[in-house]
DNA sequence: AAGTCTCGCAACCGCAGCCCA
DNA sequence: ATGGGCTGCGGTTGCGAGACT
């Protein structure tokens, strides 16, 4: 017997959303909270299938999302979640606060995948690559193999020879943070001459995200808002406005008093901020949540482009995830 | 300037697993 | 025990934008 598909999609919209979709389901989960996704988009009068709306939450609308580039650390920690737990997107994800499997997963594919073969490591099974053996592309992961702890990994990996791409550039490995350094600054450095692993996945333990705690170290986040942008897209943008994230707090919590969701039970919890300073709710990740939320809520953005005219901000409207807002632009009240 | 190629990301697809009647 | 409903998850696709010719 054959499964039901989720919805008929006769009728449903489907490919990237609308600014006026986002808004409809943001308004509705800010104030139904997320319920049976199936009967979202009828309640929320959004003409897509319940999975749908579900991945543009997830991925994209939730409040507690980062955007941007993952920082040498994020990367780190997915490739070493990756070498213990296989392509379990989501169980990796658990443990990058602000960050979506998919966007894991598209990292990993994209960016992490391609330095892992330049360096001559299998993105699979994390292990050196022999001159004589392709990568494992289509092999099992590596959780189906010897357990981590069974293969300690603590030891210095040396390359048969070095490895240069073709931009002349020499890859090293420096605990477990990819890092691309130059030849020349390569010949200077005689530890770069070959790959240390200097890092144990035995030594990555399985934590809850709130045992989690970001460095606050700001280098190890992504870059600030000047130039947030990814490396060949239009994703540019730029967030020139602080917001107090308590003031954001304040308002939230006097406008939706009864709502129960989550922005304001956890996201918008001064310890959770606190103790993730650098990490959800941190400089950065404030504003371009508000940012977010105010062109979600204002609906003269559409409209007015002269908003943006004395702006540096370049940026996708037709995203409409990332975008710069005013001080005075936004009210919650306006959701409800 | 125009056409083509390449890349990255958002969104979709379909299966797996859980829950409940 | 079984079947249906729903969500979660991983793989894949399609589009848009920048790079290249």
């Amino acid at each position: 017997m054959g499964r039901q598909p989720c919805c008929d999609k006769v009728g449903l919209k489907q490919g990237p959303w609308t600014a006026d979709e986002d808004k409809k389901l943001i308004k509705f989960i800010l104030t139904n909270g997320q319920c049976c996704w199936r009967a979202v988009p009828k309640l929320a009068g959004l003409l897509r299938c319940g999975k749908s709306c579900r991945l543009r939450w997830t991925n994209y609308l939730r409040p507690d999302l980062k955007r941007g580039l993952l920082s040498e650390y994020e990367e780190k920690m997915v490739i070493d979640l990756h070498a213990q737990l296989g392509n379990r997107w989501s169980k990796i994800a658990s443990n990058l606060p602000g960050r979506t499997d998919n966007e894991i997963k598209n990292h990993w594919n994209t960016h992490i995948k391609k330095k892992l073969k330049k360096m001559g490591i299998d993105p699979l099974t994390h292990k050196t690559l022999s001159p004589l053996t392709p990568p494992t592309d289509h092999q099992s992961p590596p959780l189906l193999a010897k357990p981590a702890h069974e293969t300690p990994q603590t030891e210095e990996l040396t390359f048969p020879k070095p490895i240069e791409d073709q931009n002349n550039e020499t890859i090293s490995i420096q605990s477990s943070t990819i890092t691309e350094v130059s030849k020349d600054e390569h010949e200077e450095d005689e530890q770069s001459k070959r790959i240390v692993v200097d890092f144990c996945t035995d030594e990555v333990p399985l934590i809850e995200p709130h045992e989690i705690l970001l460095p606050s170290d700001n280098n190890m986040l992504p870059p600030l808002s000047s130039s947030c942008s990814s490396s060949s897209t239009s994703s540019t943008y730029d967030i020139s406005t602080n917001y107090n994230i308590n003031l954001i707090h304040e308002e939230l919590h006097q406008s939706l008093p009864s709502v129960d969701n989550q922005w304001c039970s956890s996201s918008f919890n001064s310890t959770n901020y606190n103790n993730f300073n650098g990490g959800l709710w941190g400089d950065e990740e404030d504003d371009e949540f508000i940012s977010n939320l105010s062109m979600l809520i204002n609906d003269q953005y559409e409209l007015d482009t002269a908003i943006y005219s004395d702006t540096t901000l370049a940026a996708d409207l037709t995203q409409c995830s990332k975008m710069l807002m005013y001080d005075d632009d936004w009210k919650f009240e306006q959701l409800l």
